[in-house]
DNA sequence: TATTTTTGTTAGATTAACCTAACATTTATA
DNA sequence: TATAAATGTTAGGTTAATCTAACAAAAATA
């Protein structure tokens, strides 16, 4: 049986390689970072959960997750996402409130709990945030992703996610207009002061690029590649 | 902010002492059994919960816990059991599954879930095993409990729990046909054997006085006291 | 390439929660 | 009431997870 810490590590690390980016390790001082904890703190873990065979680290070293470890990390991600999906759509919370919490409920242990939790929520493919929530079997669909300012001016897309997750981001994007799911039309990009012209369940509206550098979006109109991990 | 051990500590004097019979103080070698650990350990947390002010500890005396720390123990109960309704109504968990998982939930710090919860599932009073669920500002009515073996021959009472929590003893209850809440009637007592006869939903069946003793009941024809703490 | 900066490691300490073994006090009982 | 039994405490140790400070290696840059 993991510890709540070495889930929490296994949990950084995948987020830090397969989730982001395509980058497939990390290194020590980045997933300290990630955590809120010192190196020195870090480098120790890396090395018990190199010999619980959940990782792969040598000294000086980036890490990664191994086989196992990261089918126990996407068994953590699912919990807190299907938790996620449960305050939201069952206790009223809003989706700036939903991740503190599910940050404790993920680390309880019952497979019977998340089971009926699942069916509860009708097997729901998507969080709160618009993140996929990793199936029983264990598989986690990674659509394509970028953010708004990269989408190319005409096409349509739809909000997926932020990379701001800071309750003053989230309440202002709320603010906006814009939710999870919802498409968004990009209409122009003015070439004077690079603002993007979009439209949103038929309004129009102008945002910055540094707004919109925080708005992850799937596209419609390009390829979405689907891969699985 | 209690650790989730502390949180257990309070939990278990609270139950050594005004859940149980009315004793108001444990001892240090029977709080240690209870929570599954050793003397001296409990010891150390006695000390500890004490300098806290939650709980009255003097060297060589019994505990107990201070009007602080039974408000936090309260709570504690409150939530676990809200979680065991939440299981067994929501979820589909028999209710001899929830008390495991309840351990785990009880300790989940957010004060709008549990509201929540309480919301969710319409302001329940009793748990899946008919104890008293304290309510959102710390009362917690303790109705008048005696075993089904104590009753008087001709009175109605219902069942409201159990004092033996075994799986295999639960699941006999249930196969016996006895539910939580469910009305039972006294017929009779064999002086031959002392088999209690008894009327459980219009079918009438003899119990053993063993079994009785482990069917907690509250009697609707004795003077039902109910006294809040 | 030599130097500086960044990144990563080690040693040694701390805290919480546990343990065992030895000792002390209180309570029961002969 | 003297002894035995039960109950409670202390001292000293372990493990997990954290820290700081000093050091080592790798990467960037001058
Ligand atoms: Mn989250
Ligand atoms: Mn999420
Ligand atoms: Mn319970
Ligand atoms: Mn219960």
């Amino acid at each position: 049986m993991l510890s709540t810490t070495e889930e929490n590590y296994l949990k950084a690390l995948l987020q830090l390689t397969i989730e982001q980016v395509d980058k497939s390790e990390a290194g020590t001082n980045e997933l300290a970072a990630h955590l809120g904890v010192k190196p020195a703190t870090a480098n120790d873990m890396l090395k018990k959960l190199r010999e619980k065979q959940l990782i792969h680290y040598e000294k000086y070293g980036k890490s990664s997750l191994t086989v196992e470890g990261r089918k126990k990390a996407i068994e953590i991600v699912r919990k807190h996402r299907l938790w996620e999906t449960f305050l939201y759509e069952h206790l009223g919370f809003t989706w700036d409130e939903v991740h503190e919490v599910a940050e404790q409920l993920e680390h309880i242990q019952s497979s019977k709990l998340i089971d009926k939790l699942d069916e509860l929520l009708d097997y729901p493919s998507f969080d709160p945030h618009g993140d996929v929530i990793p199936s029983a079997t264990g598989e986690m669909k990674i659509p394509e992703k970028k953010t708004l300012n990269e989408e190319t001016v005409g096409h349509q897309c739809k909000m997926v996610g932020v990379k701001d997750n800071s309750a003053t981001f989230l309440q202002y994007v709320d603010k906006v207009g814009l939710r999870i799911n919802q498409p968004i039309k990009v209409l122009a990009r003015q070439p004077y002061d690079e603002l993007i012209e979009i439209e949103v369940n038929g309004l129009k509206s102008s945002v910055s690029p540094r707004f919109a550098d925080n708005i992850i979006i799937v596209c419609h109109d390009c390829e979405t590649q689907t891969r699985t991990c």
